[in-house]
DNA sequence: CAGCAATAGTATCCATTGGTAACCAGCTAC
DNA sequence: GTAGCTGGTTACCAATGGATACTATTGCTG
């Protein structure tokens, strides 16, 4: 079931399909809480940094960075004294939020469930 | 916005929040597609291993351990020889493949989008 | 009985990613 | 001139993931 050639749609033991280069994207550490942290409009570097509150600046600008690069987020640089630095979500980006936001009620819903679970497991 | 006093719902600044736990558990690299895979049935150690193909077996152990601590998936060890391990999804575990869809079908829908995005900032 | 094959892993070592702490550039206010 | 703000970068260390080899169990082959 290949679609242009590239991609191989559904077929989630192939290593290009879609969903697998993208969960590869979007499954490293601070990416997908970024994305959900925009989703109520721009936010400046420092105000995801001290948000975040446990992520190195190294690691946030590598984040930030990449999801330029992949037309997810708009970087704006003000040449202001300090400067500053606006992220924002760009259409794309925002598409993105619905799927998140119902990983993210789904872990509401089931994370006294889950430690529970693991309390369990830890004790038997 | 406190529920139980363990977790805070909603404030996704804050680290103690069910979303960013949950999304620090399920957002390893192997986690969400294991997930995946076993939707339409139980599989076992060697075809997950095999169908996943870039895993390295003790990664992939991790990976079903911790599923399994978290009550998603069960393990079943049948006494035979050769062995025989089958994981299959908890109805919890399964609870999670809608989400997961969704957030698929994003992928599916907007990969190509990305990869143009990603060329055109490696080339500007 | 010696040797081999199949499965589900461990064990060991190496690579990649993330984290910590310190520093920088540009400008302004003291 | 020196301190301070912002948005980083650099150098180094820790944790996670990956590659490869090996093991335990037991029936089958010769």
């Amino acid at each position: 079931m290949v679609t242009n050639g590239q991609y191989e749609r559904g077929d989630l033991f192939n290593p290009a399909c879609g969903t697998r280069v993208i969960l590869d994207r979007i499954g490293d550490k601070w990416t997908a809480l970024a994305v959900l942290l925009l989703q109520h409009g721009p936010l400046r570097f420092t105000e995801l940094r001290d948000g975040i509150g446990s992520v190195a600046p190294k690691v946030l600008t590598q984040t930030l960075r990449r999801l330029e690069r992949d037309g997810l987020v708009t970087r704006e640089v003000f040449a202001e004294v300090p400067p500053r630095v606006v992220y924002t979500l760009t259409p794309m980006g925002s598409s993105l939020i619905g799927p998140l936001t119902a990983v993210s009620d789904w872990a509401e819903e089931h994370i006294s469930a889950i430690t529970a679970s693991q309390a369990e497991y830890d004790g038997a």
